[in-house]
Order: C-alpha cells, then sequence, then structure tokens
DNA sequence: GAGAGATGTAATGTATACAAAATGGAAGCG
DNA sequence: CGCTTCCATTTTGTATACATTACATCTCTC
C-alpha cells in the first residue's frame, strides 16, 4: 500500500504493541495525524485496517480506542486460535512437500539458536515464530483462512505472552514444533492437529499464569 | 454509523449480492461515488469495510474487484463456518437461558412458516435464519468470535446457497433447527456442537450439489 | 441542591482539489 | 512483425476546508 498510509498503520501499530498508547486509551485522528506527519485521511485508513484485525475498537460513536481484552476475551481467542491453527496444521500436513518441509524445519532451528544464546533473543524468536506458524497456514492453501488466522495471530496478547517468555517456555515452545515437525515429515494429518492444538493450549497457560502472577504483583 | 458511508455501504454491498456487479468486475470509486450520489470518501470507506468482510478484494495495485470464491474457497469457507458455529452451538448450550430458548423457539417457527408457504416466502426464510444464527452466536457470549463469524455467515455464497433451495431442502433446514432446540433445551453443548456441525456440511453439500448442476446446465 | 436542558467545544464525517501512480495504447526500434 | 518504451488517460492516494455530530459544562428551573 501506499507511503502515508502504511506509514500511519506502522506507527500506529507500534504505540499499541509498545504499550505507549496503553488499552482504553482513546485515539484521535487529529493527534495521530500530527505524530506521523501526514493528515487524517490515511490515518482513518489506518485505523480501519487495525479495527478489522481488533488492535482497536470503535465506540458506538464512532470514537477509536485501543482494544481491551478481558479475561474472556483472551480465553476465547485461544480457543479459537487453537480450533484454527490446528486445522491450518491438518490441512498443510496432507499438503506437505519436501521443500517446504526443509523451509520449517530451517526456520525452527533459528529458532532454537534465539531460544540458546546465553539472553535468549525475545525478538527473534517472534519473528521466526510468526514465520514458522505462517508457513504452516500457507501450506494449508486455503487463502481465505489464511486471511482469518493472521487477524488473530498477529494479536498483541500473543506478541506479549511471548515477551514474558521465561528460557524454559521458549524451549518448550521450540520443542513442540520440533514434534510438529515430525508429524509433517509423516504427513500425519491428525497428529499434527493434535500436537498444534496442545501448543496453543500451552501457550495459552503460560500468558494466563503470567498474568495471574502479574495481578498478584500489583 | 453516519448516513453518507452507511448508505455507499449498503447500496454497493447490494450490487454485489443482487448479482448486478458480477464476481471480478472491477469497482471504481468515482463510478461508485456517483451511483450512490455521495462523494469518495465514504465510499472508499465503504469499500473498506466491504474488503474485511471479504465481499471485495483488491489488487496489489489498490484497484477493487468483486471477490471470486473459487471451488476451495467456498469448501474452506464451509469448513470454517461449520468449526466456528458448531463452537458458537456448543457454548450457547452451556449458557442457555430459558429466555434465549423461547426467542430461538419462536425465530423458528418464523422459519418454518415462511417455508410451509405455497411458494416459499426465501427472503423471509434468510433474514430469520441468520437471526437465528446469530441469536446462537451472542449466547455463546464471546463478543469476539462473534466479530469473526460475522464475515463469514455473512458471505454472499451462503445467501446464494439458500436462494437456490427447494421446498424439500429449505424445510430440512428448519428441522435440523427444531434438533439443534432440542440440544439447547437439555444445554447439551456436545449434542448442539454435533448437529450445527451437520447442518452446516449439510448446506455446502446443497450448494455444492446445486453449482454443480448450474455448471452442468451450461 | 439536583436534574434537565441548552450551548460551546472538540471530535469525527464529508466534499473537493490536487498529487502520484498505474494501466493501456501508440509509436518507434530491432 | 514483434517487442519495448514512452506518453496520455484513468484511477487511486493525500491534503485541506467545511459540515455534522457527540460530549461536557453551565445555567435555569423546580
Amino acid at each position: 500500500m501506499s507511503r502515508a498510509s502504511d506509514h500511519a498503520y506502522a506507527e500506529i501499530r507500534s504505540l499499541i504493541l509498545s504499550g505507549d498508547a496503553p488499552p482504553g486509551s482513546p485515539l484521535r485522528e487529529e493527534q495521530l495525524a500530527d505524530l506521523c506527519g501526514v493528515s487524517r485521511t490515511p490515518v482513518r485508513d489506518a485505523l480501519r485496517r487495525l479495527e478489522a484485525e481488533l488492535y482497536v475498537v470503535r465506540s458506538e460513536s464512532q470514537r477509536t480506542f485501543v482494544a481491551d481484552w478481558s479475561r474472556e476475551d483472551v480465553e476465547e481467542m485461544f480457543a479459537l486460535r487453537a480450533m484454527l491453527e490446528a486445522h491450518a496444521a491438518r490441512r498443510a500436513a496432507e499438503r506437505m512437500t519436501d521443500d517446504r518441509l526443509a523451509e520449517l524445519q530451517s526456520c525452527n532451528r533459528a529458532i532454537e539458536t534465539a531460544v540458546s544464546k546465553a539472553k535468549p533473543d525475545v525478538v527473534a524468536f517472534l519473528n521466526r515464530n510468526r514465520e514458522f506458524h505462517g508457513s504452516i497456514i500457507e501450506g494449508a492453501s486455503s487463502p481465505r483462512l489464511l486471511a482469518t488466522l493472521a487477524t488473530l495471530v498477529e494479536q498483541p496478547i500473543v506478541r506479549r505472552t511471548a515477551m514474558h517468555y521465561g528460557r524454559e517456555e521458549l524451549e518448550q515452545s521450540a520443542s513442540e514444533h520440533r514434534e510438529l515437525l515430525k508429524a509433517f515429515a509423516a504427513r500425519d494429518g491428525e497428529w499434527a492437529h493434535a500436537v498444534m492444538t496442545g501448543h496453543i493450549r500451552r501457550a495459552f497457560h503460560a500468558f494466563t499464569a503470567r498474568s495471574d502472577q502479574e495481578s498478584e504483583a500489583r
């Protein structure tokens, strides 16, 4: 897409992900326009995209706010993600090519490298992890599914989960990916489905445990 | 939402659903603006919404076209819908209130009335059917799920499926709804899940059979 | 003093003009 | 004769000004 609109999208998204614009805080078009150095038109465009991707919500009076996810929302999001990604994993296993398998293996090696460092490289983990899951969805060869998933997988919550991962959880994640690769190598759809379900469910509980811990700290 | 933007949305959507703008045909902003009697700004807004709801697609050069669903796309859409609505049905059954149950029963009575007429009232069927499914999704009490589903359920394909239903298929659909109501009355999540899965799968096969038939006719 | 209504302020919605980009066709070249 | 390149035209992107709507505060009445 065009420059100004893309720039506004990236800028606002990063505001949200960094926490500079915390959940529930209002987003005024003119303020964002000034911040990005563009006019309101591309900002409105960016906000629409962010709304479709559930980063922001609009009140009935059309004011925009950073999305605030309740515990139930998060639970439901993980449940949906588990269903959808497990479905994608099954389809991907049934359609697995040698090329894609090699790509996935190489991707997970990069994840393991990022994790095994003295100070785990969480940003690299996140990027490679997204690449890994994205490649599986691609391998399911259903573009509509892909579009639907992309809006769920790329949620702030997911990123925050991993941002707070400890080494143990990061290694667990990479190990689950290895299991998934075995299922793919065997072209076993049911196996891949089951492993992916477990992978997402574990991530859910890691998130819940972490946020309970944070609540206590307060 | 505001008047002009809403109007443009409704107008363009109806262009697509009616078939006046067939799949693959280009949608030019200025032309649509003239048609709706508004400026390009609200038209752009409407197109963005329609894009998020998969009614239209944008080429890499940002031109907009009416979405063209391949057979695989349709198959995948139904598979996702089955998963998601069955999930919603399970949750709804587990949370079913007497009020909602009564509402659903009344809704399905309206469907049966529409179906049993000498000349089945397909438009009424469609509206009530959407109400029925919408109420179930609401009863699942997970707003994010609802938003995701709405984009899938309201697809042109779904509408066209029913538009081509014969009396037998319409009655079958109403009868499946009755079965679903029994599962809800029993607050049996698993039962509701199973019935809903069958309901959507049958709709899928009704659609495939119908479109195969149309292909032959050509 | 409390509540309802009005009014000013601040936000979003819309229209229009201009800028940039892409497409398609024509002309020139091999 | 086919291909490429360039230019005209069409289409979308952006900025800005103005209109409209929502919100908050203030005042007036009970």
